[in-house]
DNA sequence: GATGTTAAATTAACGATGTTAATTTACAGA
DNA sequence: TCTGTAAATTAACATCGTTAATTTAACATC
């Protein structure tokens, strides 16, 4: 009876053989430069044989981006983070942008890239919500414990709204690195001096004053 | 000898006709959305025809987005501004984010879609630098304005990098709106408020305190 | 008016893409 | 040994960006 076992085992093993030659292909040359045949070759399949595991070439894409948000999620639980929750946001911001600047093609792919956005399955609800494994909620829980501090002026009282200025924020910073950093139209000042001052604004303008 | 004269008149129309088929193609379905065979069919010519006003489909795209980047300047040189030139950005912060929603892919193609980004020609070396065609310059001027009157605080003081970082806040705000908003991964609040509260964090955080 | 010249446009084709359908291979159970 | 099933392959299709060769059409020159 063990035989049922080890072929589901076989098929985990190529599916994520198929997953990690994906990968590295797509964080190298973005969603367009590489192909279903790249991915096979890569793995000594034919192209065809991917659609046993995925239905397309975005269901493969989809399924490598939710990897990476747990990714995400996880450089976040591994990093010590402060115990004031101020410090804390100036870390995780500094967290994100690092992620973005060492896996520009993930983050090209997780959030510059429309996405059609459907429903989200039982899978996604189970981890919405949860600071261990989303890195949205994981920033939207330290900035209620800020404003449950009192350390936001009183314009800044709703946390969600607070969370997605910041993280608009930071992505801006990112994007805009990752989409016009060769661009010769503007004279670019170094990155960090462009995500130390973001940070320092932005949290500063929404701050009482101290 | 007139007819060199009508010759080019000729080449200047059909080619204008190639690039307004164009652009409605890719403002609707985007850069890979759309084939060079559905632009040349939308104008009853072959897709071949094309090559012969431009050298491949990046150059059609190229030209577009130097046109899309002058609109913008112009908006900022139609709209009436304020004689203070902190009321000044936040209009200009405003304006900006009205472009990007009312023109979301035109501004997915300008400010999301990374560029091979070479070398600028003679042309883009005229119009770079000048507020009057150039909406980048246009901002750095008035933050140099903002800051000759000693509006910002004293780490404030590089016209270069405030004017990155404002447009890095407002460019957060607007192209996460773009990629993200039917993702229902967030709740998002509306978008009128998300860029309010950017406008006011990130000037506030940057400018001295009254 | 016939001829040659030139630009503009077309047709045909190449290699590559995502994907589907039909077919083969491999192997477990009877 | 025969059968059924899952996994993988080959062949094919339509479409893509692009190039090369060719035709069309309008002009200039004789």
């Amino acid at each position: 009876m063990g035989v049922k076992e080890r072929r589901e085992r076989e098929r985990v093993e190529t599916r994520d053989k198929i997953l990690d030659a994906a990968r590295e292909l797509f964080i190298n040359k973005g969603y367009d430069g590489v192909s279903m045949r790249q991915v096979a070759d890569r793995i000594e399949y034919s192209a065809t044989a991917i659609y046993e595991y995925f239905d397309d070439k975005d269901a493969l894409f989809h399924e490598l981006c939710q990897q990476d948000f747990a990714r995400l999620a996880a450089v976040f639980q591994g990093r010590s983070m402060a115990a004031d929750p101020i410090e804390r946001l100036k870390q995780i911001g500094q967290t994100y942008i690092d992620f973005g600047l060492n896996y520009p093609n993930h983050y090209k792919l997780m959030f510059m890239t429309p996405h059609p956005g459907g429903e989200l399955d039982e899978r996604d609800r189970e981890i919405k919500g949860n600071p261990e494994v989303d890195a949205y909620a994981f920033l939207k829980h330290t900035v209620e414990q800020a404003i449950g501090a009192g350390a936001f002026r009183e314009e800044f009282q709703d946390a969600e709204l607070v969370s997605q200025t910041l993280w608009a924020a930071v992505h801006g910073v990112i994007s805009l690195e990752i989409a016009k950093h060769c661009d010769q139209w503007v004279e670019w000042r170094p990155m960090e001096k462009r995500a130390q001052a973001m940070l320092d604004a932005v949290l500063r303008g929404m701050l009482k004053e101290n």
